[in-house]
DNA sequence: TATTGTTATACTCTATAACTATA
DNA sequence: TATAGTTATAGAGTATAACAATA
């Protein structure tokens, strides 16, 4: 029987069940990550999106939506918006698609989210050994091709 | 430059990114549970509940949820169902709050739910060495301390 | 006919505030 | 006054269906 992590007195029968503390570690490090963002006046998602577009220009929002699991009708207000706030342009290639680019400004914004996300990442795994850190990302990896 | 797990032809700039790595393998872990325990009518949350509760009887429902990291607020419809499935009886040691405990059949239901666990846990998890598992595991809940 | 983007909508999970009743 | 539980509500994030415009 192992203590429940939050509370010493109780048992925790999930304690070992990965999953569940998959889901835990990320519910912690994505509100991390939302109030270090919110600095920047932009949510992880919005940011993993900018990211995705500025490493990827000229792309329709339905591909960049795709390499980060984002449906297409959700990607349009998060694009509209970032289109909004000018860190991204939509150009007009043909009449029903759009090649997404980041603006000069988009650039910058991009430069702030790196920034704050390798500090997140540092606080939270910065002691984790480079081979681990590997190992990590690997089986994190991992589990999205047995989904 | 990686490229994007779902999209070979695009680059990734979030794929070592450990925090974003942990979200979609967290996102699909859930959403895999979810769909395997639909056949026993009860989401991963109420599951995790019971599973808390059967470990840990006669705990106020603050408690548990605060094993959780749930908020009394959102234990109240969690607890409600679980009574009106006939998996939870609440005892009143005080006129202000439960003990809760679980019924035959919650333990019964407790039971189906761990086999479904650890189906999807073999599966997602089934090749990764103990050793591995075990630094798996303490890396995740090490996140928790540190957020 | 298939595809891109859009809108509308609903559902889940989460968060806060305010209320009650009891201690 | 402090605490347990509840209710109402609001905000993300996500899912599907249906539609218009275009290829």
């Amino acid at each position: 029987m192992s203590d429940a992590a939050d509370d010493p007195g109780l048992t925790d029968p999930l304690a070992d069940v990965i999953g569940y503390q998959l889901r835990r570690a990320s519910a912690l490090a994505m509100s991390d990550l939302s109030a270090a963002l919110s600095a920047e006046n932009i949510s992880p998602i919005a940011a993993s999106v900018l990211l995705m577009i500025e490493a990827n220009p000229d792309q329709t929002q339905t591909r960049i939506g795709a390499a980060l699991a984002i449906q297409r009708a959700n990607m349009a207000p998060l694009v509209a918006r970032l289109e909004e706030d000018g860190l991204v342009r939509r150009k007009t290639p043909d009449g029903r698609s759009y090649g997404l680019v980041c603006t000069a400004r988009g650039a910058e914004k991009a430069a702030a989210v790196r920034r704050i996300m390798n500090e997140l990442e540092d606080r939270l795994f910065g002691d984790m050994s480079d081979t681990m850190r590997r190992h990590f990302i690997n089986a994190l990896r991992a589990v999205r091709e047995k989904g």
